[in-house]
DNA sequence: ACCGTTCCCGGAATCGTTCCCGAAATGGCG
DNA sequence: CGCCATTTCGGGAACGATTCCGGGAACGGT
């Protein structure tokens, strides 16, 4: 019990050499003889020596762990990024850390502060909802640890960030109602203090004003991003004295709480109402009937994010300019938007 | 940039005292002046001073981090089970460090290896379905690494274990279905090298013998816990030339599977043919017709999974007996089972 | 033969913290 | 007033690794 790991000082001691030697021999710094270097070599692989990653950290004020903070792990679409993060963090000999800010404000700054006081190198977020300020996120970066923020996102942080084309896919979702001949297009929208919904509603306005139909305030609804709320909202529009024939929901996760009450009111889609949603989770494929959507390429943007973290973590000197990568989406077209025959690929 | 935090020893530097000073001031070890002691705590409240926990790690060989290992984080039993183990493990001062294994025996074993290297003073763990050995799992243990399995889990480690009463959970169940008026109840099992499923099917049986059903080999199949291979078994068992008018899918999982199935082959639930799955994904719900299902309590799982986990890993001693947590499941009874009006709640 | 290089390797400092040991100062008591 | 106990604090070592510095040996050139 304790059997504590074999440590460097011990293998020196076993071969007769100093602890440096020792060192020098297993991370092949030259000034070595060869010797010398494949009996240390030997003995570590004999004895199974793996160094011990917190003295390492200790030393070299470096801890090779990056931070997530995310809303919520149960949401499949922040699951699915933080797999495409962690492929390529162990890849490059990275550990990741994952925390959930349930949306409040109040958890993100304690995990903000969690992963400063950890000593991580780097971190990758997705803000919350509503949080007021970014003043917490500033003093990691004044720290010295970088942020990459993805997904949801503020202007005030300066760094890389990631976000899908969310302008291109609400434009392609409304553009797609819209040839199903709808005319009398909804729109339930996200938080507007987050950029990802109002790019999403400016998508949205562009294609009324392409294909010159009248913006109606009364069609435009806010909301947050969760089912029960998307319920309430279906409702609200659907007690308008002029109905809207489509309703194109900002998220999926609302547009399942708008295809759950539309059902319930006795609507049938698509043929009452075409539904569209944002996200594609797991889910929609299954509702009846399966929900219309825009695909986000959820592990692309793990991918991504680690890839720019850890380009700022290794490279000393601050970047000359951030960038912020725009991954395309996608539209999937299923039953529920489907008023025209033949249009379902 | 790259602001080191502050240290002990410029705080000792500062106010003129040793570091051994500070160091007892801040962890109040009795032996120091009530004034000097005062001074130092002022100073490091202004400095907002807080200890690296890379160099705690190091002196007490303690990293104050679980491990998690799961399937799939993207899968919310899961994840909410995860949900339920940071908050104990957070509230305690333990951070929570979550692997994926995506159910294969290899990057289990890797998972394994890391949280060793990387000093974890314990692991949560829902195996991988097809682990053929545990030498991995017990290596830990070797090492003085205390190990808790929950959910899925196996006879050959000692250790504390957490369970829902699966047995009872499928006993309830299968004899909801046959209290629909069902005789002809089929089992889609999940691998039987798992206990989750043994027990599982052990409940089934059981409730076929109290009725007197006839228990009939090829009604009984088995399947990986995913909805593909759960459509398939549909196939299978729909294809016999005696039907079953009932399905009890060891999973929701597969039940979602089954569930596509037979709305694609042209039946209808319950009327044709009734179904239950097991645990009850935020999808069961949302299914037309809703999933009946066994509902799991996962957040409590979490919590109790950390308790027992920490109370080893805060205890010198190991315990004089391991202990096999029982929590208790819920039926939930839906229209997918409901042949008989009335029995909805 | 002597000196300068090069090649290996040992010793020590370092990272931030805890903890043990010993020393100085203080106080009480005979 | 002196002695001993107690309080309070400083000086190290230790944790496990890297890295710089310097020294000894071998070796070649003049």
């Amino acid at each position: 019990m304790g059997k504590r790991s074999i440590t460097i000082k011990e293998m020196a001691r076993m071969l007769g050499v100093s602890k440096s030697t020792v060192s020098r021999a297993l991370r092949d710094s030259g000034e070595i003889g060869e010797e010398t270097k494949q009996r240390v070599l030997e003995l570590a692989r004999e004895l199974s020596y793996f160094p011990n990653p917190i003295a390492l950290s200790l030393v070299g004020n470096k801890s090779n762990t990056i931070g997530v903070i995310v809303p919520d792990i149960a949401n499949p679409f922040f699951s699915s990024v933080i797999g495409g993060i962690e492929e390529v963090a162990y890849s490059r000999g990275y550990h990741v850390m994952i925390y959930q800010s349930h949306d409040s404000y109040e958890r993100e700054r304690m995990d903000a502060r969690h992963i400063s006081a950890r000593h991580a190198d780097g971190l990758i977020i997705s803000i919350a909802s509503h949080s007021a300020d970014f003043e917490h996120l500033k003093a990691l970066q004044d720290n010295g640890i970088p942020i990459v923020l993805f997904d949801r996102f503020i202007e005030e942080i300066q760094t890389h960030k990631v976000q899908v084309d969310d302008y291109k896919g609400a434009f392609e979702a409304t553009e797609h109602l819209v040839s199903q001949g709808c005319r009398k297009i909804a729109h339930i929208s996200g938080p507007l203090n987050l950029s990802i919904s109002r790019h999403r509603l400016r998508g949205y306005r562009d294609v009324l004003a392409k294909y010159d139909i009248p913006f109606r305030e009364e069609w435009v609804v806010t909301c947050e991003y969760n089912q029960e709320e998307g319920a309430d909202r279906a409702y609200q529009l659907m007690a308008l004295r002029e109905r809207p024939d489509a309703i194109f929901a900002a998220s999926d996760r609302i547009a399942i709480g708008v295809h759950l009450a539309l059902k319930q009111l006795g609507y049938r889609m698509p043929d009452d109402i075409a539904l569209i949603g944002f996200s594609d989770l797991p889910v929609s494929a299954l509702l009846d009937p399966p929900l219309s959507t825009v695909v986000q390429p959820t592990k692309e943007m793990g991918h991504c994010s680690a890839e720019l973290l850890l380009s700022l973590i290794e490279s000393k000197k601050p970047p000359a300019a951030f960038e912020t990568k725009v991954l395309q989406s996608r539209l999937v077209i299923r039953r529920s938007s489907c008023k025209l025959p033949g249009s379902l690929s």
